[in-house]
This record gives C-alpha cells, sequence and structure tokens, in this order.
DNA sequence: ACGAAGCCCTGCAAGC
DNA sequence: TGCTTGCAGGGCTTCG
C-alpha cells in the first residue's frame, strides 16, 4: 500500500493525534520485522512526548523525547489510530499507547517494515544518510537528473526508482510518470536528453502531488477505520492496465518485466 | 562504481 | 475442494 503519497498521507494523518502527546506505554507484540524492533523500545520511549512527525523518502520520523523512532511500512504497513479499547487483530504488532485514550497501531502482515530507535539526528542514521533528493524538494531537477545519469546504462526506470538518486518514487508511479513523459522504460538512463529530463521530473512531480492531494481523499478516514487499497487505481493511466488500449493513442499498453518488477507503457506514445 | 539478482514475509488469485 | 505456483505497492545485501 505505503507509496510516498500514502506515507505523507499516513504521515498528516497522525500527527494530529501524536504531535504533543505522551506515550503511556509501549507494547510489541511481535519484533521479527525487516529488522527486529529496537529491544528494550518500550523503556526507551515510554513516558515521553513526542514532539514531532517528519517524513524522509517513505521513512516516518517519530521525536520522542531526545531521539527519533525511525518507521517503514515496508510493502504491507499502515499506521492507524484507534481507540484504547479496540482489541488488536492479526498483525498488528506494535502499540504505542497515547495519553488521552488513543493509540498508534503498527500493523505490517508481510513484516517487511521496521520500527527502529536512534538516538541521534536521524539524518545520520545509515538507512538515511545516502539517500537521494526529496522528489517534490527544489534540489530534483533536469539538471540533476541529467548530470547523474551520464555514462549510466541501466533502465530509466530502475534509475528513477533507485532510492540514491530520488527517493520515494515506487513501482506504480515510475510507471505512469514514464508514460506521462513519453519515455520508455527500458531506455538507458545514459541516453536521455536534458530536454526529456525536464519532461520527466515534471510529470514525476506532477503524479505524485496529485496523488498526495488524492491519498486525502482516499484515506481520509482511514484513521480509525480500515484505509481501503487501490482506490487511486481508476486514476492510473497504465498501472495494472497491460492488454489495455492507451488512454492518449488506444495503443494496446506493453506489460513486461524490468528488474523483477511488472512494467507497463505503451509501445507508441514511449520512445 | 555500477547493475542485476536474491531475499526477507504473508496473502491472494489463478491454474490444475 | 485442495494443492501448487506466481505475484504484490520496498529496498537492503550480495555477487559478478
Amino acid at each position: 500500500m505505503p507509496e510516498l503519497p500514502e506515507v505523507e498521507t499516513t504521515r498528516r494523518g497522525i500527527e494530529p493525534h501524536c504531535a504533543g502527546k505522551r506515550v503511556t506505554q509501549v507494547v510489541v507484540r511481535d519484533s521479527r520485522m525487516r529488522w527486529p524492533v529496537t529491544p528494550g523500545l518500550e523503556k526507551l520511549i515510554g513516558k515521553n512526548r513526542i514532539t514531532s512527525v517528519a517524513r524522509r523518502a517513505k521513512y516516518l520520523l517519530l521525536g520522542i523525547g531526545e531521539g527519533t523512532l525511525i518507521v517503514h511500512l515496508g510493502m504491507s504497513g499502515s499506521l492507524r489510530i484507534v481507540d484504547k479499547t479496540a482489541a488488536p487483530g492479526k498483525h498488528d504488532h506494535v502499540d504505542i499507547v497515547l495519553e488521552g485514550g488513543k493509540v498508534l497501531r503498527y500493523n505490517d502482515p508481510r513484516r517487511f517494515g521496521c520500527l527502529l530507535w536512534h538516538q541521534e539526528d536521524p539524518i545520520n542514521h545509515p538507512l538515511l544518510s545516502r539517500l537521494g533528493p526529496e522528489p517534490l524538494g527544489n534540489e530534483f531537477d533536469a539538471d540533476y537528473m541529467y548530470r547523474q545519469s551520464r555514462r549510466r546504462k541501466a533502465a530509466v526506470k530502475a534509475f528513477l526508482m533507485d532510492g540514491h538518486i530520488v527517493v520515494g518514487v515506487g513501482n506504480i508511479y515510475a510507471n505512469e510518470a514514464l508514460h506521462r513523459a513519453g519515455v520508455h522504460p527500458s531506455r538507458q538512463a545514459g541516453r536521455i536528453s536534458r530536454r526529456r529530463y525536464d519532461r520527466l521530473v515534471g510529470e514525476v512531480r506532477a503524479v505524485l502531488m496529485n496523488a498526495i492531494a488524492d491519498g486525502g481523499t482516499t484515506l481520509r478516514d482511514f484513521v480509525g477505520s480500515d484505509g481501503k487499497p487501490g482506490y487511486f487505481r481508476q486514476q492510473l493511466a497504465v498501472y495494472g492496465r497491460g492488454g489495455e488500449p492507451c488512454q492518449t493513442c488506444a495503443t494496446t499498453l506493453k506489460e513486461i518485466r524490468l528488474g523483477q518488477r511488472s512494467t507497463v507503457f505503451c509501445p507508441e506514445c514511449q520512445t
């Protein structure tokens, strides 16, 4: 579920319930995640106040007391605000109980996510220190992408999804942005002009911003209830539409695998 | 340095 | 109906 827009939507959804609140209790039911949940988390953050709820790439950063809880939702994770009385269900691995009777509840069926405690500035954490710029920030522009891509032989789609180049562009939005920009996903990153990167950068931005605006709508009531997946679907021009006609030129959309991931494009519009 | 592949895990749909 | 297979929105790690 979590692409960058949904992580940002989660951040916005939980922030008002968390910021300024004191933690009264932490319950770790299952610590087996991508990496084990930091041992002793209960002691480390218990009784401290949540001061901030930030995001870097697809990591949520909860400022608590003197440190930061780094949370990643992996591929199937979610973070919800529920009532203290709500019984935990399957895959509800961690509860952060807040003063006032609400609980920040972490659920992740596939356990690809993580919850890691970090005492210092999270910027210096190994997982965060080498990440590329934010796709919606100023650093991400045509010039940057052009420079980074020279002599790169990898497919532009893989390049776009590489977190060391730019963060937050997952499989869905890579497919969408490339279609909107008219760029073939298999084209070598180093063989794309500055002009075309200009277009691509604009479309990455546009598609993410649309999704964030929409993510708000999609998951408007995810707090307290079930955030239903797949509502973006109707807006997606190519993802999940292999074999269907291109909305621009009616050519049949082609589906291939690129770097183990499903890739859909229009052989006519994308060159 | 770069690029491709492997792997972590559960759930679900499709095919036999 | 029940089994097996493949695939899923991520990304670190390993290998060549």
